[in-house]
Parts: structure tokens; C-alpha cells; sequence
DNA sequence: TGTCTGATGTAGCGACCGCTACATTTGCTA
DNA sequence: TAGCAAATGTAGCGGTCGCTACATCAGACA
């Protein structure tokens, strides 16, 4: 027999993709558990509750989120906020990682009606890239470097919402706008 | 006996409140029903099914929304983009006008799982919006008024990503740098 | 080898879901 | 006033939900 902890993790890492393909909305603890190959029994045994496993999930997706991050950002720090965008901007060009983006505005929006479990979720995954940001982006002071990086992720947030609803004609002109915007100012 | 079509307007006009209040999530034909003192078996009959009955209220909520935002915006074209933004970050400090933000942010995280309803709709409202402000911000071409007003929405709703997650001593001066950055630019 | 604990399978509970069949009532019209 | 269609009430279908009770089974240890 598995140990519980151990297939609790290799559940939660197979559960990722489940996630990111389907969504928030359509989790329940039947097709999550079919999705990772097992009984919804077991599902709860390992996870206890569903909350605890989608928890367990989302934190496993932004651990991945990073690893890509990673490798698409340039590794040294002092990076001017357009290249920061900039390289963002075209990572996420990517299908893959649009459904990460996807994934982050459906935590946000359950977060806003359902504080638990999404709440604490949402706060430690945005304080996960903003600190991820706040290394690498320019700046003199760290306050200065936070506060680079929280406009980058507003303008990566802002620009990935109107993507979602509007066509690439009218958010091409807007993502321009929006890069300038970033790249001049305080 | 009530005529259907009259019905049918006052009951979306009564849900506008429910949804902003509960949410997305929580919405289900038994619960809008019961909000609109009626029987599910009325509801049904006045919308035919559940997606025309949130298709129609969202709607009638965007108009709502509209209202508000044209009390608060001063009537005049022209206005620098910093200062159309400084107007709607005042008005969504109002926690009324926070409940048309957060039913924002869901529809467009519905909208990526489950295009119908949700897709036209989010487009709608996007575009609503999006030529609200066209109207208004500064521009010589109205090209350069679509970008400026695109630019402002994106900031908008980048903050209010950001603000549902993070504390208010993280935001503010994230605030600040996106307004600074808004501000000036191309 | 017997026992005991943790891992697993089977079945199902009570609640809610969207929606419908069917009977009844209401108000207009002929 | 009779008839009829629109409006409304009652009941329930088949399905999914999160979760649990209970029995079984595998393996470590005495």
C-alpha cells in the first residue's frame, strides 16, 4: 500500500493539469478524483476535505507557474518594468500559460465570494509573484522595486481580463498603450 | 394575472441585487426565484431557462452600473487620462460600486470556462464600458481615445485584481505607481 | 502465526441542481 | 355567460453534490 502522504502529493501534482484544463467551476470530488485515478473515497482520505485538496492543488499550480516564469525570465535582476512586461506580456502568449492566467483570474474571482478557502489561495500566490517580480525588476530602493513590480502586475492583470472578453483588434492598440504606460512614468 | 414580458423586467431589475449580493457561484434557479418572490416553476416560464435569466440580469446590472458611473463622471469630453482614472478609483472605493467589480471579475473568469453565457455577455459589457469612456478621455483622433480609454480599463481592473488580494499597505502605493505611469506615457 | 493498524472498496445518505408534466386558476373575449 | 388561452401552483424526475458508514484487506510486528 502507498503511503498517504506520499500519494497525496502525487495526486495533487497529477490534479494540476485537471485543473488547468477544466477550471474552478467544474471541480468536484468525483471528477477530481477520477482525474487523478482514484475513488473519491480516497480522495477525501488523503485530502480530508475538498477545500484542503484544492488548496493542496492550487498551491501546486503556482508552484509551476514559477518554474516557467523562471525560465522565460532573464535571470539577473535590475531589469527595466517594459522589459518586465514586455517578456510577461510574450510569455504569455503561450496557450500553456494562458491557462494559468485563466486559473488566476478564477481564483480572484472565488476569493471575492468564497473566502475559504480561496482567500488565504489567492493573498499567498500574489505575494508569490510580486515578491518573484520585486527581485527582478529595477529600482533603487526595495520600496521602489515593489512598487515596480505591483504596476507590472497590474498592467499583466488589467491587459489579461481584457483579452479574455475582447477581440485581438481591439486589444492590440490597448496592450501598446498599456507598455508605454508602463515604460515611462515615476 | 401579471403580463410575462412585464414580469419578466421587473423580476431581472429585483435579481440585479441578489447577484451583486451572492454572486455567481451561488446562483441557481430555486435561489434567484425565492430573491424575486416567485416559484422556480415562474422563473423558468418568464426566461425559459436559467442562462437567458443571468444573461438578462447581468445585462440590466451593466445598465445599472452605467447609471452610476454617469453620476459620478463629469459630463465633459476631453478628459486627461489620469484624471478619468482618479474619478473611477474614487467611485470603487464606494462599496456598492465594489459589488459591480467583483461581478465583473466573475463574469470574466466564467466567461473563460464557459463561453455561453458568459462570453457574449463579458463582451457586451466590455464594449459598454470601453465606448463609455472612449467618449470621454482626451484624444486628437478617436483612435488615440480608444487607446487611452482601453489603457484606463486595464488599470482599473488590474488594481481591482489586485486590491481583492492583497492588503490595503501593499496597494496603495501600487496605486500610485499605475496612476503616475497612466498619467504620463505616449 | 496471530493480531492490529492503516489503506482501500462498496454503497448510499440527504441535499440541491435544472427542468418538466400536469392540473388548476385567472381574466379576456365572443 | 361560456369558452379559451395565458398564467400559476404542485409535485417530482433524473442527476450531481460533499461526505460517511461499514466491511475488507494488506502488511508490520509480537
Amino acid at each position: 500500500m502507498a503511503d498517504r502522504n506520499e500519494q497525496r502529493a502525487r495526486v495533487a501534482e497529477t490534479l494540476v493539469d485537471h485543473v488547468l484544463a477544466t477550471g474552478l467551476s467544474q471541480v468536484s470530488v468525483r471528477q477530481l478524483a477520477a482525474a487523478a485515478g482514484i475513488s473519491d473515497r480516497m480522495l477525501i482520505y488523503y485530502f480530508d476535505n475538498k477545500n484542503n485538496a484544492l488548496s493542496e492543488v492550487l498551491m501546486a499550480a503556482a508552484m509551476r507557474m514559477e518554474a516557467m516564469l523562471n525560465a522565460s525570465l532573464p535571470p539577473d535582476a535590475g531589469l527595466p518594468r517594459a522589459a518586465l512586461f514586455g517578456v510577461l506580456t510574450e510569455a504569455f502568449r503561450d496557450e500553456d500559460t494562458k491557462l494559468f492566467m485563466a486559473l488566476w483570474i478564477e481564483i480572484i474571482a472565488k476569493s471575492l465570494r468564497e473566502p475559504e478557502p480561496y482567500g488565504p489561495v489567492a493573498t499567498r500566490i500574489a505575494l508569490f509573484f510580486l515578491d518573484l517580480m520585486t527581485d527582478r525588476v529595477e529600482g533603487q530602493t526595495r520600496e521602489e522595486r515593489r512598487r515596480n513590480a505591483g504596476l507590472v502586475f497590474a498592467a499583466i492583470d488589467g491587459m489579461a481580463m481584457i483579452e479574455a472578453c475582447l477581440p485581438e483588434d481591439e486589444t492590440a492598440p490597448m496592450r501598446e498603450a498599456v507598455a508605454a504606460a508602463v515604460a515611462s512614468g515615476s
